[in-house]
DNA sequence: GCTTGACCATGGAGTGACTCCAAGGTTTAG
DNA sequence: CTAAACCTTGGAGTCACTCCATGGTCAAGC
């Protein structure tokens, strides 16, 4: 009877995968856990919680390096600390995941005009290298 | 007097960098065009169409392999076949970039409902760990 | 006690789509 | 003639994992 989990149950619980909390410890996104004699990692149970924060941080979008710190903090920090990083991060993560978002709705109307704009036009049999600009090419050739 | 321009006026006239489209010609996306004799790449004025081409549907998110295929036929394919091909490929792109955009749009929310929770709660000097938890940490624990 | 299969460890390679660098040759402007 | 700005190639670096090979450990069933 031992207080202390397996990496493979520690992912079950955390939702992470063994290979990437393997790799979050290599850099320093997690801290490193104790080996039993037979050097597998043991985690405590509370360390759950911190593999749990881990992955939220991870679907929230924030860069491993973040991650770090706010890990650090989570176990060292004062929650105005926390606050304030946290604050700062997902401040920043936001203007990024927004900047991303209005990219991605601009490529999709365009590509929406793209195939609208194909499925209107008549095609026929010749190569487009006899027709340059071919009508199908032409939708295609400016930004829209 | 020289009617092909060399590899960097060629980017400069595309928008791909000499560094991609010597990427694209290695992987296949682009045909091999002729040296001349001190072996640097000679780019025809046509070629110039091909790699607007080329950048225009890198900007609409198709992958390089796809871009193979279109670019194909832009030089040896007929007008219904390229119409065939933009309308799978361009409609199975906008399949996936609406998925990321519905993802990005949810973690947007989430992130935004953190920094709200986040900024109406009392901090104070305590360590995390002696509260856990936490009020500023308890927001970001569970998804919303 | 022995086998089988599921776990664990490590170090290193692979992914995609470029980007950057080093080392060397060429061309162009002053 | 020289210096800057090109060009060439091959190879390494990026990010955030993921997968693999090789080998040790363990629990269950016979």
């Amino acid at each position: 009877m031992n207080s202390s989990l397996t990496i493979g149950q520690a992912a079950a619980a955390s939702g992470l995968s063994p290979d990437t909390i393997r790799y979050y410890e290599r850099e320093g996104v997690l801290p490193r856990v104790p080996r039993s004699q037979n050097s597998y990692r043991g985690y405590p149970v509370e360390h759950v919680e911190t593999l749990q924060f881990a992955r939220r941080l991870r679907e929230l979008g924030l860069a491993p390096a973040v991650m770090a710190d706010l890990i650090r903090l989570f176990h060292d920090g004062t929650c105005r600390e926390m606050r304030d990083a946290l604050v700062e991060s997902c401040g920043t993560t936001l203007a990024t995941i927004r900047a991303r978002r209005l990219e991605l709705e601009k490529v999709e109307a365009q590509l929406r005009n793209v195939l609208i704009g194909i499925e209107g036009q008549e095609v026929d049999n010749h190569r487009i290298s006899t027709v340059t600009p071919c009508a199908c090419v032409s939708v295609i050739k400016e930004g829209s």
